[in-house]
This record gives structure tokens, C-alpha cells and sequence, in this order.
DNA sequence: GATGAATGAGTCTTCATTCAT
DNA sequence: GATGAATGAAGACTCATTCAT
């Protein structure tokens, strides 16, 4: 698939000013992107929400594609954040509530900008920043087949590797289609139990509390 | 966000003649599509690779969208009737063999033309046949809650419609995130094995057949 | 001004059937004509609104400007069939009668098919076709010139081709603007009784009768 | 009858550039018309003659029918402005002088650029313009009637409204018929002169100077 | 640095017209 | 004669990008 072009920033702001002034067409970018939809992105519209001319905007980046890829890596940097600094942590708990911890986090990574976070998994082409989702799935999927690994021994599964793919993929895809199809459901806690009690199941391992909301 | 145009079919081909001409039309589309991707795909490409006149093609299409429109109905018609007929039959059998089946059926589904399966997936929202999809997910929701409540007996669950929900969602995931991110993950039976081993687990079933290599 | 093609008929339709489906064509014409105006006008429109195939509007018609020529062909010759037989009917009269007559037969001709009327004077470019308008028009000045020739004597007028353009011009004007912008007016008679007043005084006759609805 | 798009102009230029860009283009428009007619007027062939990128002209005008409709505005805002400064000089002056200036500044507006005002005049209805025509024929209609009915015991008249509207409709008629059927009449004396004695034998005044070669 | 006017390649789309059946 | 599928030239319009000021 082709229309690969250079979208490396065309240069590092040093000066405040100009910072902000990327901060606010990024800001334009995700707004305009929300509210029009990839399609309805034009460079030309972005700079106007910006309050930026189109002159300076081509000053910040080389082209349209770049816009979107520094919005996407600092969407994607952001979730890689939350997630590296949660799993870490995480990373100390008795496995039942690391779990839990883990499921929450993927709602909650669903519920902020929501908006924002489905047009660009929805309508971005994945084009060319294809690569930083994947990258960023890799990361979850090895630092999950990380812990896996390491408590092997009260887990009840073979290869973490490919029970990381098999557990990262139906989490994400529990919060997602939730979000997509049924929004109500991401704030139901029997959802959020019984992903619990899958995961749980799948690792062979037993809730840490006798249930706090059971099956009511 | 809008770019949300009629896409209902201009007319109904009546001649054999027509029928044949619609029928290239949407090969030249699936094919345009998979090589460029949706915004790689222009109505002069898709005429030119479908040997026929851009004025034909509006004959029976009113744009772009409805172009993939019609591919998607098409996709998702041809799925629905798969899962249909694949869930009536395995109604009958052993709870973990149907388990396999439909995870067998699901691994399939994704394997023919991925390519298209992928950028008919994504472009989606895009072309406004959200509702098409939202319906397919329905069917699967409803028929697997039927199955899970009728042997509710033999499974360890509470609510049906949550469970179905939620392995609806991981099996779909699983396949998807597979053809998607790591292809050759598709053809591996560890996968499939994996997968089957979680969803027993989760509705608390044993494996029907020796074993896999016993776990833990 | 280009554009110009061949606008005769291509043929003489000899059996009734032609006839009728040349009428049928017409008549759609008319409607379409009316109900999109003229850039709503295809030949496509045309067939589908007749029931004729596209194949046989063209089977009777070159092309559009066919279409239209006929159409106005029609209509201009109906309008000169009735102007001229009532010219020449009210050239017996008394001269204030005939005045009145000709105004009368003047609105008249406005309030049958107005709309078509309208859209053929207004939207139709006159290309090629502006031929026959200026022809009816002459044909009108050139006998009402005659008339006020014959009873030149009981008349205060010097040239009567002079006096026949701004009377025709006058008459046809006040007409049409009433029915373009004050459709109520074409019905006042005080209207009506205004024109002939102006027209008598400037031929210098006097009124027929004591003013039938005089001034109240 | 749709094809009746918005025609407001895109943005107000700002700069001495784009002032001489838009009236470039209006000026090209003004040509191509005149030339073409109002279908052959293509938005490139206006681009192409103004010597301008189709882009700039999209910059300013919305659409094609967005041109016609500027120059429209202009022309009548243009004669609006002539023909109120006149009426209003002419409002002191003896009544057949009024009448003879009147008829003068309508031949010259019509002796302007006739082949322009012509098209334009012919395609308000499709540009969606009547109002603005409508409007214009509004304020002649009140300024005539004014004065008419403040000069109403020196005339033979009875209602100055419809008095004014026979006498507008006339004049404009006499001159736009001339400008389009008979051009050479337009400078030719004896009509200007027959206007006049209509005009004045209609409202009963006599003429200011020595009397017109007396008729009968 | 900033501005915004200008550019024009590239698309979509229409519709008069032809022609095989 | 009739049909309607097919054609493709032509035209409207967008938007990423450049560049003079």
C-alpha cells in the first residue's frame, strides 16, 4: 500500500512559543478528527481550528500524514505509558488482582477521549503508522508474556507467549467492542467480573477475595 | 461525522449482460482495495481495472461508498450464512467439540482473502455500515447465549448473555488480531489449541478428546 | 453563441403509434421541463418520465436541442395559430374593442400552461431556437402595424410600425411581469382596464362604452 | 425547479491581490458569458480566461452559478444606484422633461454592455436571483408611483400604483426589446420620441418643447 | 517566522449518445 | 422498431502544498 512519505517533524521546537503552537494544531488535529471524521480532515481545516495560518502549519510539519502520525505516536506513547507504569506496578500483586488491575486499566484506557481513540483505531488508514499500533501491541503482548513467565509455576498454562496473545487480544477486544457496540456495558461490573472469572480460569488461579460482587 | 452518503444500489441489473458487469465491478473493487486501500481507491481505477467505462460503473453504483458498501453487505452476508449453518450443526454435539468447530469455523473465516476481510473490516465506519455489522455481531451474541442457556447445566456460568458476549468478542479478537498482526500464527495449532483450552476452562467443560498434554 | 446542431425531426412519424409516442415525448418534455427546469432536462429524464426507452426518444429525435425545438416549435405555433386568428378576427371591431380584445387575449395566452410558458421564456437559452421567438414576435408587430395602418386615419399615431413596437412591447411586458411577479394581478380588472386606457389614449380613440367598472 | 445552490461568495478578500483577483474573474466571467451563454460558461474556461487557477477561483466563489450570480448583484446594485440619483433629480423637473429623462437613462442603461445585460437579465431565474430583481423592480415601481402621486392633480391618472406599474413594465420592456430584437432601434430618435408621446398621453400632460411634428 | 493567496493535479460524477441484442 | 446497457468526453470541485509578501 502506497503514499509512503516522510513524516518526521521538520524541526524540534526550541522555543516555547513554538511548542505551544504545536500543541494547538495537535489539539485541532484530534478536534477536527473527532468531529468530521478522517475524511473530513484537511490540513487547511486544521489550521484553521488552530487559529494558526496554513503557512505555519506547513512550518511544524512537512505534510498532512505527519499531522496524523504526531497525534497517533502521542496517543500511542500515552497509552505505552499508562500501561508500562501500570503493569509494572502490577507486576508485585498476587495474580488475581493484577488481573483485575489490568482489565480496569483496558476500560479505563477505553473511556478517556473514547472519541479520539476510535476514529484513530477506526478511520486512520493504518497506512504506514500501522508499524506504532503494532509496536505497541508488542509491547503489551511481551510485557504480559513477562509476567506470565515469571509466575509460571501457580499458572496453569504452556507456552506465555501464546497465552499473552490469547489474553491481550480478548481484553482488548471485550473493552473495545463494549465501547463500540454497547457502551453501557463498560460501566457494568458483571462485565468487568466475568472477564475476571475467564482470565482467572484460563490461569488456573482463584479469585483473591470471595468474590466482592457476587453473582447477584 | 459525516461523508455519510446514500449508498443504496442505483438499479437492479436485469440482463444477464448487467449482472455479469456488476459482478466485475465489485471483483475490480475487492482487488483495487486490497492493493491500495480505501483512499487509494478511486471509481477511475476500479472502472479501468474492471475493463469497463467509469459511466457503467455509476450506472450502478451512485459513488465510492457504495462500491465497499455492497462489498461489505456481500462480506457480511456470506458470514452470516457460515455461522448460521456452522452453529445450527454444531448445536448437536459435545460441548467442547462444537468449542472447536466454531473456533475452526472463525479461524477459517479469517483466513480467506485477508486482505479483504482487513480493509473491509476497517473502512466499516467509514462507509456507514456500522448498523450491517452491528447486526452480524447480534446473530452471533443471540445464537451462542441460545446454545450456552440450553446446556446451562453442564457449564460453569452465570449469565449467558454476558458469557457469549465475552467469548464472542475473545474468538473474534483472537482470529482477527492473528490474520492482522502475526499471519503465521493462523496456520499454527497451538493457537487454535490455546483458544480452546480458554474457553473450556471458562465455561468449565473438559476436553473431549485425549487430552491436550495436561497443563500445570 | 456555439452549439449549434441539426434540430429537424428525423422523421416524419407516418403511422399513428409514432405519432402518439412523439406526442408522449413531448408532453414529458413538458413536465420535466416544468418540474426541474432546464438543467434538470435529460434525455434520460425525458424517456423514463414518457415510458419510452432511451433508445427510442432517439429513434424520433436527433438530439436534446430536438427536443426543445419541437417543444417550442409547438408552442410558438399555437400561440401564433390563436394570436393570429384572433387578430384577425378583432381587425372588424371598433378600435377600443379590438384594443381590449387583443389585451384580454394577451393575458389569456399568460394563464394557459404559464409554467410552461415561463420556463420556455425564461430558461431556455435562446440559442438557435431564439429564431422563432423573434419570428413570432414579428409576426405579431408586423399585423398589429397593419392594423393600425388600415384605420391610420381615425388614429393619432405617425409611424405605425413604431407605434406597433411599443404597443406589442408594452402589452406583452405588462402581462408578463404581472405574471412573473404579482400572479394576482394578472386577474384585477383594473389591471386590464389601465392598459386599455393607456393604449386608447395613445392611439388617440376613445373608450367603446361609458367605462364599464369605472374608477370605483 | 432545484439546482438552486447557495451562491454567497466564499471570503471577503483582504488583501489588494485577491481585490484584483475576484474582479479579474468577474470580469472573465462577464466575458465567457457573453461569448458562450450561460451553459457554456465552465468554471475552467472562466479560470483559463481570467488567467487564474481554477483553485483561486474556487477560493471566492462557491460554484459556478455563484459567478453569475456576483455579477448579477453588481449590475443591479449598479442600476439601483443610477436609477434612484436620477428619479430623485428628475423629481423637480417640469413632468414631460421627467418623463423624456427617464426614458433616456433607460435606453443608455440598456446601451451599456447590451449583449451583458441581456445574459444576465436572462439567467436571474436559474440563478436564483428573481429576488434581487424583484427587489430592484420594487423600488422603480414606489419611486414612480411617488411622484406620480404627488403630482397627481397635473395627471389624468387614477390609481399612481398600477399607473406606476403599466409605465415601468412599458418603458423597460420598449428599451429591452429594442436592445435584444432591433438594436439599431435604440438610437434611433422617433422611438425615444413615440415612448414619450405614450408616456404623455397616458398621464395627460402636453410635451415641454415645441411640440413633437404634431400627429393625426 | 508568519501569513494567506495562489496553484493545479487529481477525483468524482453526469448525461448525451451509440449500438448490440 | 424497441430496448437498455455501455460509453467516455466534459466539467465541477477539492485540497495538499508552495511561495511571494
Amino acid at each position: 500500500m502506497p503514499r509512503q512519505v516522510k513524516t518526521t517533524p521538520r524541526k524540534r521546537p526550541r522555543q516555547d512559543r513554538s511548542k505551544a503552537t504545536v500543541d494547538t494544531i495537535l489539539a485541532a488535529t484530534a478536534r477536527v478528527l473527532v468531529k468530521h471524521g478522517f475524511d473530513g480532515l484537511t490540513t487547511n481545516a486544521v489550521a484553521e481550528h488552530a487559529g494558526v495560518s496554513i503557512g505555519s502549519l506547513y512550518q511544524y510539519f512537512p505534510n498532512k500524514e505527519a499531522l496524523v502520525a504526531a497525534l497517533i505516536e502521542r496517543h500511542v506513547e500515552d497509552m505505552n505509558g499508562q500501561i508500562l507504569s501500570e503493569l509494572t506496578r502490577v507486576a508485585q500483586l498476587p495474580m488475581a488482582d493484577a488481573v483485575r488491575a489490568v482489565i480496569d486499566l483496558t476500560i479505563r484506557a477505553h473511556s478517556v477521549e473514547p472519541e479520539l481513540h476510535r476514529v484513530l483505531t477506526e478511520q486512520v488508514p493504518r497506512v504506514g503508522r500501522m508499524a506504532k499500533l503494532r509496536e505497541l501491541d508488542a509491547i503489551c503482548n511481551r510485557m504480559v508474556a513477562g509476567i506470565l513467565s515469571l509466575r509460571r509455576d501457580e499458572l496453569a498454562i504452556r507456552d506465555p507467549d501464546i497465552a499473552a496473545f490469547i489474553l491481550v487480544s480478548a481484553i482488548e477486544s471485550i473493552c473495545h467492542r463494549a465501547a463500540l457496540f454497547a457502551p453501557e456495558k463498560l460501566g457494568d461490573p458483571r462485565l468487568v467480573d466475568e472477564a475476571c472469572v475467564m482470565v482467572n480460569r484460563y490461569l488456573g488461579i482463584e479469585p483473591a477475595l470471595p468474590a466482592v460482587r457476587s453473582a447477584a
